[in-house]
RNA sequence: GGUUCCGUGGCCGAGUGGCUAGGCUGAGCUCUGCAAAAGCUCCUACAGCGGUUCGAAUCCGCUCGGAACCUCCA
């Protein structure tokens, strides 16, 4: 029996509101598609967020046996800047700005987006497509829907016509809107000019003269619209209809929207069947955004260097205070809840280095205790398979981490072999592969720990003299430099890097 | 204005009708030469007002407060 059988996996569909359970197309396999960065600047921590909800979600279902395929694209083409302004596009402004070629922006930027990606030990997709390399695909669906009728091409560009879409199905599926209130509702823009009905979106844009980033179409020189690329790439790697489609709840609409009336007009059939939508994250109860001026990036947290910041952070502390919280709730960002995380991780943390080394002695079996035990490490299970609970799951990790220190304390086990190895081996899982809470060691060398040992072993001799005073000094000029001593029972002492 | 969501103890944050969330902080105890770490114990909340129910933080209604989307945004 597969572990997803046994811990059948339910998670919230955006499409539905209703949490139901995970029914892959095809038994055993999982095709998902997450809409990934715009490279024209540095990822910010909110960004971040989203990647590393669905790291944890393609984590968990590949540790329950599924075979995953996970694509996240690299959106390398610049969306539109205003609606149907002059058809500016971000990465193209940007390259203008600083004089340089559109490719340079964005290997620089995915370059950066790869780095943190690394640093918050969030996994590479299995794929990872870019717009610009699927420019004849995109052609090839605008042209299938216009021959099919649900498009229109004015001066150069394509258009979707909502309109007409929704005399056969329903725009506004995803996001509850109907479009009679979007057509009402909504600014009067400017230059409302080529487009039938200003909910009408664009999927083929004709490029102005300044425009950098552009391809031959069969209505001129061009640009990909908005939408069109997700469309593309998803349906060719993962198939017309696919398992999960995620996000960040911002692209609900009308990006997604628009995604599912193209695939759904392309290709006779609904594109996905879970959508899946990661919540924003806050600063003051505000969604961290570049455009506020409240976002910060991930090196800004590490070195603690910006005027929001006390201190900083490991990226490790961040993804535990990340995780402590639903993908679905907003989290707010705070000093104060930073420093609770670094805590907090610090003691799965020792936990984790803890067990990993344990020589315990054999005791009389305590079976209650046996019972607590793997009942803690199937909880860990059902509360991952409930929407992906991580905050339920680490609740119950402490737990685990109370009874990994008794037991090192005691130096005994009082439970079976076979229990505490099932119990061990939830632990360490738990914390590694599926929440990705790489063990943290604080620069820890051979060198330095046989240095520590000097010191420690001058301490233990100026302590079995009585000379406390030489003890303690030792002790308190390593804390100075960030080593905490730590005296044990029976004389023995470790040490830790702050 | 429209659509949707949220409001939990000092702080963060789970929780979808009855059972201790958990973390951080604070207090006490144990261990310790003193610390640190660890263990144990305590601080028992659910915006307000009504309603449904034997029973509601959890369902319904209203009020107040906050947010997201409706325009590029993870």
């Amino acid at each position: 029996m597969k572990l997803y059988e046994q811990y059948p996996v339910f998670l919230t569909n955006s499409l539905t509101g209703k949490k139901e359970k995970l029914e892959t197309q095809i038994p055993g396999f999982v095709g998902m598609y997450v809409c990934g960065p715009t490279v024209y600047n540095y990822v910010h921590l909110g960004n971040t967020r989203t990647f590393l909800s669905f790291d944890l979600i393609a984590r968990y279902l590949r540790f329950l046996g599924y075979h995953v395929r996970y694509v996240r694209n690299i959106t390398d083409v610049g969306h539109l800047v205003g609606d149907v302004d002059e058809g500016e596009d971000k990465i193209g402004k940007k390259a203008r700005l600083e004089q340089l070629e559109p490719m340079e922006i964005v290997k620089r930027y995915t370059e950066d987006f790869h780095t943190v990606m690394r640093q918050f030990n969030i996994l590479p997709p299995n794929i990872e497509p870019t717009a610009t390399a699927h420019i004849i695909e995109q052609i090839n669906i605008v042209k299938k829907l216009i021959d099919l009728g649900l498009a229109y091409e004015v001066n150069g560009s394509v258009y979707f016509d909502v309109k007409k879409y929704n005399q056969s199905h329903h725009y506004g599926i995803l996001s509850g809107r109907n479009i009679e209130e979007l057509m009402e509702s909504g600014r009067d823009l400017d230059s409302q000019d080529e487009k039938r009905e200003k909910i009408d979106f664009a999927l083929w844009k004709k490029a102005s003269p300044e425009h950098i980033m552009r391809w031959p179409s069969p209505w001129g020189e061009g640009f990909p619209g908005w939408h069109i690329e997700c469309t593309v790439m998803s349906t060719k790697y993962l198939g017309e209809t696919f398992d999960i489609h995620g996000g960040g709840m911002d692209l609900k609409f009308p990006h997604h929207e628009c995604e599912i009336a193209q695939a759904t007009a392309a290709n006779g059939k609904p594109p996905v069947r879970y959508w899946v939508h990661s919540n924003m994250l806050t600063v003051n109860g505000q969604k961290m955004s570049k455009s506020l001026g409240n976002s910060f990036l991930p090196s800004e947290l590490f070195s603690g260097n910006h005027k929001l910041l006390e201190k900083g952070y490991s990226p490790m502390t961040v993804r535990f205070f990340m995780l402590q919280s639903h993908y679905s709730s907003t989290l707010d960002f705070s000093n104060e809840a930073l420093n609770a995380a670094e805590k907090g991780f610090k003691k799965l943390n020792n936990a984790l280095t803890l067990i990993k080394s344990l020589h315990l002695q054999k005791t009389a079996v305590n079976t209650e205790t046996e019972k607590v035990l793997l009942q803690q490490a199937d909880n860990c299970f059902q509360n991952m398979s409930d929407d992906f609970n991580t905050a339920k799951t680490l609740a119950v990790l402490f737990e685990m981490a109370s009874q990994i220190n008794s037991w090192a304390a005691a130096k005994q086990l009082n439970v079976s072999e076979p229990v505490f190895e099932k119990f061990k081996f939830t632990y360490v899982a738990m914390m590694e592969e599926v929440l990705g809470l790489k063990e943290e060691t604080g620069g820890n060398n051979e060198l330095l720990a046989g240095t520590v040992n000097v010191l420690i072993n001058l301490r233990k001799k100026a302590r079995t003299d009585k000379n406390f005073a030489l003890s303690d000094k030792i002790r308190d000029d390593l804390k100075a430099i960030g080593i905490q001593l730590k005296d044990g029972k029976d004389g023995e002492m470790s040490y830790e890097i702050e």
